[in-house]
DNA sequence: GTGAAAGCGCTAACAA
DNA sequence: TTGTTAGCGCTTTCAC
């Protein structure tokens, strides 16, 4: 192959503009103690030969990578994208985090790790080591892993955690599952129910257990027991199943369901349906995601909107505004989420939910 | 922020092994001509000290930067992620693209443009400038835009053009759409259907074209008339709905149609309940997407499965080939679509099409 | 087969 | 405020 050189490079600016190649790359970095005729003389050289700097030059010059590594699953999102069943969490992620970057004159680049792999340390020094990102983006079930969390630091890289509020460095982000899970739970109550069950996702998310906590919170305060009405899967269909048919086989089964996912919630309606039970009229669910097939489900399914995309794009700004500033707060940042009310919840006295 | 260094470069494992770092470079980049206790030798200290190369120093060395560039329209991307409609044509690329690229040591990274833009010229070339891409990957609507062609092949980049028969550099991969039209629409046939009509999508897209020629082929085979039963849409739910509304309304209206995409098909299939039209006793349905809405709608859909995570993995392949081995052959690389047979296509004489 | 030297494009540190 | 120097980690080129 014919190797390749830059085009235009900090040289052709200098040389244009007839400055040193510093100072063009003070204007280029928008430093400070540039006179403002020779960062305008410096400005149109760019424009006119059309200079972009290397990211790779720029990197070996001892500044940023202006990379952003998004670690997800491996399993799941591989998973997910030969289902083909609509799992957007990958792409909500995409739409703010590769978005936001792009605002900043950085990249995304998403590595899939095994968070259970023995090997995820060497794999994670891999690609910091190849990449050098300027920042590094957690997205569960990597969010709390101590393993990560610790080789992050010790390398001195700044990074979020999406969805963990475990103790350690990085910028915390959180979507409020808990308050998410008490206005589900609320608006069963609302709607007249006091059996509600929940099946929790599994105990590796963080998450999973403060949603249980947001149920519960809700359910004590309607002085309603919860003693017999959880279940726990594992997020896949089969766990969801297996977790429903625990739920309605109770001597007192519950009048209304919240699934902590979409396919534990779509196997709860189908379990439903070939027992017989009318959803809502028998039984009513919520999902705690807001994917197409929740949606076009028949009933299509009241759930939790969570707002990937926006926490994603808060990370980004994050960590880029850490690089400026240095280390920020520790307090963990909340962004809500909302609940699109649909056909599945309805009144135990008769009447629709979403009317 | 501190100045970050490479923990471990290759001067360390040069010192740890006792050789040159020309040596080691070889090594890590299997070059021929070293011996094999040497080869041992230097492996053994990699291995000890886990190190990896910079690829923004290998960039800097001039040779490879291990980094392709998918290019996605801007603006359908973004509405899709926002509609969350589970149109996974972009995960799809990810799955066969990203994978693939980690199979080779190479990192995606994707980058959305405006086809329609008078700025992408400008916008290509910072990217370009930027990160200096081994290869580049074009997706449609951009796979045949001459502009973006002539300024990667000026560049000396590798591209692979997906979706695009068009004359120019490049390698092309697509999906045998007419094939796959010709299949639709003879499924169609087989059930007895005469008058099938067909949805395209917009010009600018040239796969739009190759499914017209597929079922207009398959038609004429069959010595039927295909006059009256082409509707033009752009892939937008309203434009399917008008279409289908132009084709419904005929004097002797279709019995069958095939739509190009999710969208469509789905504006199709409210469109016939509106008219109390069964779907698939007074007209049967076939999409040209495997989306999960399609799947889900009722009844589910006859759909074409594109192989998009295949011709991407393809395409990746190619790409890191012709880095090997030079300028690849200019035929185009066709990867055969499926069709689905789903529950919207029945026999115009009562039966079911899916049995 | 192996090593030494030069340079990629840029920035940090220092000098003027 | 601006310019000069050195060096980032690697590969290429050319000696040995």
């Amino acid at each position: 192959m014919a190797r390749r050189r830059q085009a235009v490079t900090i040289k052709h600016v200098a040389a244009d503009a007839g400055v040193s190649l510093q100072t063009v790359s003070r204007v280029v970095n928008k430093e400070t103690g540039v006179r403002p005729e020779m960062m305008q003389r410096v400005q149109a050289s760019i424009d006119k030969l059309g200079y972009v700097p290397s990211i790779a030059a720029q990197r070996m010059g001892g500044s940023r990578s202006y990379l952003i590594l998004a670690l997800n699953d491996r399993e799941r999102t591989i998973a997910d994208w030969r289902a083909r069943q609509g799992t957007d969490w990958f792409d909500q992620m995409m739409l703010g985090g590769m978005l936001t970057c792009a605002e900043h004159g950085y990249r995304l680049i998403v590595e899939l790790v095994d968070t259970h792999s023995d090997h995820i340390e060497r794999e994670l020094l891999a690609a910091i080591a190849a990449l050098q990102p300027d920042g590094v983006i957690l997205t569960p079930p990597h969010s709390g892993n101590p393993l990560i969390i610790n080789l992050l630091e010790a390398h001195g890289i700044s990074f979020a955690r999406i969805g963990s509020l475990t103790d350690g460095p990085g910028i915390r982000l959180i979507m409020d599952d808990t308050r998410a899970a008490r206005i589900a739970t609320e608006h069963l109550l609302d709607l007249g129910h006091r059996r509600i069950g929940f099946i929790a996702g599994p105990a590796e998310y963080e998450l999973s257990a403060w949603r249980v906590d947001g149920w519960r919170a809700a359910m004590q305060a309607a002085g309603l027991a919860t003693d017999d009405l959880l279940a726990i899967g594992d997020f896949s269909h089969a766990s969801g199943r297996a977790a429903a048919s625990e739920l309605l086989t109770l001597n007192e089964p519950p009048t209304a369901i919240i699934a902590s996912n979409d396919q534990m919630t779509l196997a709860t309606l189908e379990l439903a349906r070939e027992r017989t039970l009318a959803v809502p009229g028998d039984l009513s669910l919520i999902s705690f995601d807001d994917t197409p097939i929740i949606r076009l489900a028949h009933p299509s399914l009241t759930a939790i909107v969570q707002p990937i995309a926006e926490v994603t794009a808060l990370a980004v700004n994050l960590i880029i505004a850490a690089h400026v500033n240095g280390p920020t707060t520790a307090t963990p940042v909340t962004v809500p989420a909302r609940m699109t009310v649909r056909e599945s919840t309805a009144s135990i006295f008769g009447g629709k939910g979403n009317t």
